[in-house]
DNA sequence: CTGAAAGCGCTTACAG
DNA sequence: CTGAAAGCGCTTACAG
């Protein structure tokens, strides 16, 4: 049998689905005869109330559209992405939203119409997307946020980390540790986090008296694990020649394609080498040595993107901006030095 | 403003709100004259269907719900589940579907339950259940597909990888090589992919003449890095007294975290010690040594639940179950002999 | 070719 | 305390 509607349930309580209705919501008067009746029928015929009629009369869903606008897979199962999706899964869980996730490899605008069509409450866009895109979903009139995005706009909530600061912990670290000739890997420009990384790092050590050279910052165009082991595949005779004493790549997945390449070649790390990425993801403590990074917190970032969401969702005054996340250097063996 | 409805586009063209349904589907009868009006108000005014009164009518709501049960994170980012959500989610927006993702730390019945109050058209369950809750699904009547469950259900789709052959390509790759002293670390045997894997490594190594004394086999609580790692610590003594050559991981995340110790201690791997792990996880290649392992064609586990779903949910006939899928044997650094 | 009407499963004022 | 009615935005027979 299907499942059983308000209007079943009322039939055979003897009254009205109105009062029915009325029982389930707990709002407005009943007589305890009639609640009994109905509320041990529901349980009965197990009914569910039909989620889609409610949002159909309430004009809202309880749904939210997850965008993550990635280019490459893999995308929910990104290192990185991944885990801000599992911490919006869980707060989402906590303050009863179900979610839609949705990839779009053409960065296009197709999956948010689709969104739109779905009538979610609200968005949470991640990662890097192309200006017109966000236009078009501002466009909307939905509210959205986003988290760890290409760029800043004018009165939208950005998610991010404080990653300039993070950029000077590694340079602080290097510095320290006595490290004066150090090769950088610098993901995409055009992205807002690479940028800021590179830029605080490059500050910092600055200001420790240690000098950059130009040719010592190679860009990267992507930020995957291939492109840091291709790279530094190029850059290797430099290192061979113990030109560098150490390295930071501004993406865990670029320092341990970087390392993979050392790896293989013999370099030990970090005798030779020492070797910095930046996020922490699960595998940069896995890999082998493991990897000093920065630790960005994606649980909060997830977490804090459902909870504005739901505030602006509810058209709260004053949802205001959230501090940037603050990110926290994680020592480990690849840049050890006993 | 808000969105504009199918009586908004009537009232402008002056035409009934049946008459710009008809168009909008395409069904029915429609004049040139109408239809251009129509069409052209729709486009002006940025109407998009509502979805959800589509569903209301139509019964169906062209959503699926993928329930993950994970006991611990990451679960969208699990580089297991995780590639197989984003098949799910790429076949699933080729056929036109939404998708809801939900875990489910209780391991319970909450999520499901959600999921229906949704009006889901389907779900796919992915990862280990209880039978409990496989029972519980199974008597909504909504249709369902497993992938790679703990168990079979009789007449449920279930999508499964052929782990018994994975397992026997394991083995035979490493008799060939000519190892005779194997240690094994098992995954929980009362998951089906685990339990298979160990039974097909161990009856075709038997096959070849090489006997797996009881105590070379490990068995694992759970099938994590960690798990892997610590295994490898308690077992450490025999390695360093040169009593295996070969170690075999039912899955990568096990067999790395055995390597992470071992490399440790300084192990040459391949040289002392070669290794296998199963699933090729992204990260099995980006290890290093690279892991030979079992590729799993999560791509396709993917896609295939979707389409069967699909089937399922438009009830076709005769939707008979897919054939497991065959596993392939991918030899890299951590067995090579050369 | 087109429109009026009913209905999908709810909720929400409004009378009683 | 309770029920009849209207309405959320569509689609689908059914008349015309």
């Amino acid at each position: 049998m299907d499942n059983p509607t308000i209007k079943e349930i009322a039939l055979r309580a003897g009254v009205s689905k109105s009062t029915v209705s009325r029982i389930i919501s707990g709002k407005g008067y009943s007589s305890p005869e009639a609640r009994d009746k109905v509320l041990e029928l529901i349980e009965q015929l197990h009914y569910r109330p039909n989620a889609v009629a409610r949002a159909m009369v309430s004009q809202r869903t309880h749904n939210i559209g997850v965008l993550l606008y990635r280019r490459d897979h893999p995308i929910a199962a990104h290192p990185f992405y991944g885990k801000i999706v599992d911490a919006v899964l869980l707060e989402a869980a906590r303050l009863n939203y179900s979610i839609f996730v949705t990839t779009d490899h053409d960065m296009s605008i197709r999956s948010a119409d689709f969104m739109m069509e779905k009538r979610v409450d609200g968005l949470i866009l991640i990662s890097r997307l192309q200006r017109s895109v966000i236009d078009y979903i501002a466009n909307f009139g939905v509210p959205y946020v986003m988290v760890n995005g290409s760029t800043d706009v004018d009165g939208v909530i950005h998610i991010v980390n404080q990653d300039e600061i993070g950029g000077s912990l590694i340079a602080g670290h290097l510095a320290e540790a006595g490290h004066e000739r150090i090769f950088v890997i610098a993901g995409p420009q055009s992205h807002r986090s690479h940028n800021l990384r590179l830029k605080g790092f490059k500050t910092h050590i600055g200001q420790a008296g240690i000098g950059i050279a130009e040719e010592a910052v190679q860009l990267a165009e992507t930020s995957t694990f291939g492109e840091g082991y291709d790279i530094m595949c190029r850059r290797w005779d430099a290192f061979r020649e113990g030109k560098y004493t150490a390295l930071f790549a501004t993406n865990d997945m670029l320092a341990m394609g970087a390392m993979k390449l050392l790896l293989e070649q013999s370099v030990r790390i970090p005798g030779q080498v020492a070797v910095a990425g930046f996020d922490d993801i699960d595998f940069a403590a896995m890999f082998s040595p493991s990897l000093t990074t920065v630790r960005v917190d994606t649980g909060e970032m997830g977490a804090q993107a459902v909870r504005l969401l739901d505030r602006l969702i509810r058209q709260e005054q004053d949802v205001s901006p959230p501090g940037e996340l603050l990110p926290r250097l994680i020592v480990r063996q690849s840049t050890r030095t006993t």
